[in-house]
DNA sequence: TTTCCCCTGGTTTTT
DNA sequence: CCAGGGGAAA
């Protein structure tokens, strides 16, 4: 037996007492996995019996922990594969580690049947006993297009004001109730009557049942579903709980209501549950009992929760949701809790505002009396720079259970603070920055830059493809979510499935037919008198003489595609059908014949989806897999820098890592300021904790004395988090600028700025207090002031021009951003071309003298920009008039021939 | 029914 | 400033 790990894991030999002789001598023999553990991580590994709660900072080593403890619980045979609950937040997650076990164990991944994402968890119990929740077991798992538009009809039906009350808005507060674990009659009445004069909860209750009808589960249903099942058939529920041996959980600090009552009832021992009526100890959940009697009035209020023993702050428990958070695990003391291992990090909760609750994690050690608690705090990503300034920083929350992040490296370089005049000035110094570390051969794929919103991308993109500098966007619209791909998605559901009346409404007219508004509306009535889905309706109408000839021939062709193209279903590879049926619906041709910029995209992500069938068994599995799993990564091996937001950035790590947009209102974000007061200040804290620690050797902050805010120029202050980060390891760089008051105005505690007399001395938050939003002004006014650069490398008296003068930077941004398609760039390891120099946005020499392969007059087709015709070419720039972006000066690089 | 123009609002985002 | 949605004209 030496290598054990190559064994199965299924069958496993039947669970040995712990402590067993048996176990005793295989785990000294296995012990292989357990090296190279630290003692903590040993220890969080080992702890297998009762509740264990792993406080894992950043870079310690967190999943690492968790999948050795299930190799490890596998190992001794505590339990077979299938006796494990992990859950995760995302595929990804989950995704990796399966990949971790596998490689780990051997090849039977397949044989943990419960690692997953809550989600697709709770839609695997869901489907086995739907019935039980008056669902059918191949229910649809609708989307949020699906969800807004079934949202829509309710409002109308209830004739309110869909101006004053958008179906967005119903869906996100029926998502929050959802997340917070509560069923229609739940809902507090005041906060159910916030929504269209009252009737907040009422819809809710319509929408609820309306799913049913469709035999359709909303996300939040995946969850909310489950708990109302476990509730009210203990029977179920102690099926579970004695089937699952062992919980994991990934990132307990962002589970929410839902999520921790989903969790909590399966947590439970067994035996009390097998009873046929709810535990005693269910009372303090949000509803009464599970038998869905209304929530009790007076539950609307619950106490504040006690203090945990394990905090070491008082709670800033913002949001005013107390009424939704349970009170204490209620395992009595004959029945402990089981074993159930929660990993996260309290200072990286960045997702309160979608309902994480940190107080889950905050409070585990009271809903888990007896829970050990093991801090990981040795950091084996980043320098003890970094980690320096990243601890201090955070030490300012007060809601954190606290750890100290130990680097077990070296001390590496200060982070480094720097300024700029305006966002665009900013993203010209990262620019020449990264071709400076390309130069000295930094990988382009490690190095991140991150921001606080989405619209800071927009000037670093465009900085990007003037330097030709390739880059990628992380996150943004997923592939799933483009709207050619719901299309596609829907013809394809529409054939598996003709009563899903939602994908039919969603196709009925793209491409166009003629069938508009009143033609469905009729369809609807119809639909609705006889009691049929709107397929069928169709059908009926299409030979309807009360209909007009028009819409009435492109019904008939309409079902008739469908009743073709599900005929095909079974005797056709699923590919080939969706081929078909993308086609011969007008789909494929409605995109071609589109001029856009993006159609070209939109039709490679077409023939992408269509490739990605090719993974799957038939249309069904595939559309299961779609509904739930809703990324896919096209991972592109492609050199290129990553840009990304704070959020998406959270459990990866780069070598270098820029932080744009330190200012207030922007880093501490102002919205989150004047929303959720002092918890909001912490989250955006523990974002900025977030960003510092993703770099393993280099982080650098910056911040603009300008920015513009919905089209009109304002001053900013530099960030307050810029005053919490020590001294000791940061350097800030004196301001290029050299506006004294503003660049370099920020850092009463830095040495650096004092001599330029800022008139701001008070710390950074302070100055924030007062008078914000700043006053406007031009910044033209200064341009005469600027010096010239200190690299000397470039003087670019063209971005001093007044930003609002236009021309530049207004394109429109596509869809098509997320896959830039680089032709290869030539940038790749090649070294860097020397940043072009600008005069009043003119082009007048470039360092690569490489000729171009395209001539004036020529028509190209770039990725962003879409279809243009070349005016000039200088060397490989060139000035291209784009049909729709205006005249642009882009890198041949870029562009193709069209 | 479609197209065009006006109006509004504009962090973060998984499942 | 600028994208997306909704209402009014063609």
């Amino acid at each position: 037996m030496s290598d054990p790990f190559k064994r199965p894991f299924e069958p496993a030999p039947p669970a040995p007492a712990p402590g067993g002789i048996a176990a005793r001598a295989r785990g000294a023999q296995r012990a292989a996995y357990l090296e190279g553990l630290n003692p903590e991580q040993r220890e969080a590994v080992e702890t297998l019996d009762g509740p264990v709660l792993v406080l894992a900072g950043a870079g310690t080593g967190k999943t690492r922990v968790l999948t050795t403890r299930i190799a490890h619980i596998l190992s001794l045979g505590r339990a077979r594969a299938s006796e494990i609950l992990a859950v995760t937040f995302t595929n990804k997650a989950a995704r990796e580690m399966k990949h971790r076990i596998g490689a780990m164990v051997g090849e039977a991944v397949e044989g943990m049947p419960w690692l997953g994402t809550f989600h697709s968890i709770g839609a695997k119990i869901l489907r086995r006993h739907a019935e039980l929740v008056n669902l059918k077991p191949d229910f649809t798992i609708l989307d949020v297009d699906d969800q807004i538009r079934l949202l829509k009809q309710l409002i109308a039906a209830a004739d309110i004001d869909e101006k004053r009350w958008p179906g967005r808005l119903l869906a996100t507060q029926i998502d929050g109730w959802k997340n917070r674990g509560l069923t229609p009659d739940q809902v507090p009445a005041g906060e159910g009557a916030v929504f269209g004069n009252g009737r907040g909860r009422d819809l809710y209750a319509a929408y609820q049942a309306r799913l049913k009808t469709l035999n359709a589960a909303d996300f939040g249903d995946l969850l909310l579903e489950t708990i109302r099942l476990f509730r009210e058939h203990p029977a179920v529920l102690a099926q579970y709980q004695a089937r699952f041996k062992y919980i994991l959980v990934d990132e307990y600090q962002d589970t929410n209501v839902a999520q921790y009552l989903w969790l909590r009832l399966l947590a439970q021992r067994p035996s009390a549950a097998t009873s046929t009526s709810p535990r005693r100890g269910e009372v303090d959940a949000p509803s009464a009992s599970g038998e869905g009697g209304p929530a009790s009035p007076s539950q609307t209020l619950s106490p504040p929760h006690p203090t945990s023993a394990l905090r070491a702050n008082v709670d800033l428990s913002p949001r005013g949701r107390g009424e939704a958070v349970p009170a204490a695990m209620p395992n009595p003391p004959h029945a402990p809790p089981k074993n159930i291992c929660c990993v996260g990090d309290d200072d990286q909760s960045i997702y309160g505002w979608r309902g994480a609750e940190v107080d889950n994690i905050l409070r585990f050690d009271h809903d888990f009396p007896g829970a050990k608690v093991i801090r990981l705090e040795r950091n084996y990503r980043s320098t003890a720079h970094i980690l320096g300034a990243a601890s201090h920083l955070i030490a300012h929350n007060e809601g954190r259970l606290g750890k100290t992040l130990r680097s077990e490296g070296e001390a590496g370089e200060k982070v480094v603070v720097s300024s700029s005049w305006d966002s665009e000035e900013e993203a010209r110094a990262i620019g020449e920055e990264i071709e400076q570390l390309q130069r000295r051969g930094h990988r382009l794929d490690e190095i991140a830059i991150l921001v606080r919103a989405s619209f800071q991308m927009r000037e670093i993109e465009d900085r990007f493809v003037t330097l030709g500098l390739p880059y990628r966007v992380i996150g943004g619209p997923r592939f799933y979510e483009r709207a050619e791909i719901r299309d596609a998605m829907a013809y394809l559901r529409l054939v598996n499935q003709p009563a899903d009346d939602l994908a039919f409404e969603r196709i009925v007219n793209v491409p166009k037919r003629g069938l508009g508004d009143a033609a469905l509306q009729s369809l609807h009535d119809l639909a609705r008198a006889r009691g049929v889905p709107l397929l069928e309706a169709a059908r009926a109408m299409s030979t309807s003489e009360a209909v007009k000839p028009k819409p009435r021939a492109a019904l008939r062709d309409l079902v008739a595609a469908f009743d073709r193209w599900r005929a095909q279903r079974d005797t056709l590879p699923h590919t080939e059908l969706a081929e078909i049926v993308l086609d011969e619906s007008g789909y494929t041709e409605m995109w071609q014949k589109d001029r856009s910029a993006d159609a070209a995209g939109r039709l490679e992500n077409l023939k992408e989806l269509v490739r990605s069938m090719e993974d799957f068994e038939n249309l069904q599995g595939f559309l299961e897999h779609v509904s739930l799993v809703m990324d896919t990564d096209r991972g592109e091996d492609l050199d290129a820098v990553s840009i990304m937001t704070l959020h998406a950035a959270k459990g990866l790590e780069f070598d270098t890592v820029f932080l744009p947009g330190w200012e207030e209102g922007l880093l501490p974000h102002q919205r989150s300021l004047d929303e959720n007061g002092r918890a909001g200040l912490e989250e955006e804290r523990r974002l900025a904790h977030v960003g510092i620690t993703r770099a393993r050797k280099n982080a650098r902050i910056s911040f603009v004395s300008n920015r513009r805010i919905h089209g009109s120029w304002s001053s900013s202050l530099p960030s307050r988090f810029l005053d919490e980060l020590p001294e000791q390891h940061v350097e800030v760089l004196e301001a290029k600028g050299g506006f004294a008051g503003y660049g370099n105005a920020y850092g009463s505690r830095f040495d650096t700025t004092a001599a330029f007399g800022s008139s701001y001395t008070t710390p950074g938050w302070r100055r924030a207090q007062k008078n914000r939003g700043g006053f406007e002004e031009d910044p033209h006014e200064y341009s005469q002031v600027e010096p010239e650069e200190p690299t000397g490398r470039m003087r670019d008296i063209g971005s001093r021009r007044p930003p609002a003068g236009g021309g530049n930077g207004t394109f429109k941004t596509s869809t098509a951003r997320s896959t830039p398609g680089f032709a290869a760039p030539s940038a790749n390891g090649t070294p860097a071309r020397r940043a072009p120099v600008t005069i009043e946005g003119e082009l007048v020499a470039r360092s690569t003298g490489a000729p171009s392969a395209f001539a004036t007059g020529d028509r190209v087709f770039h990725q962003k920009f879409g279809y243009g015709r070349v005016r000039a070419v200088d060397g490989n720039k060139l000035t291209i008039q784009f049909d729709k972006a205006g005249e642009k000066k882009v890198v041949d690089s870029f562009l193709n021939k069209a």
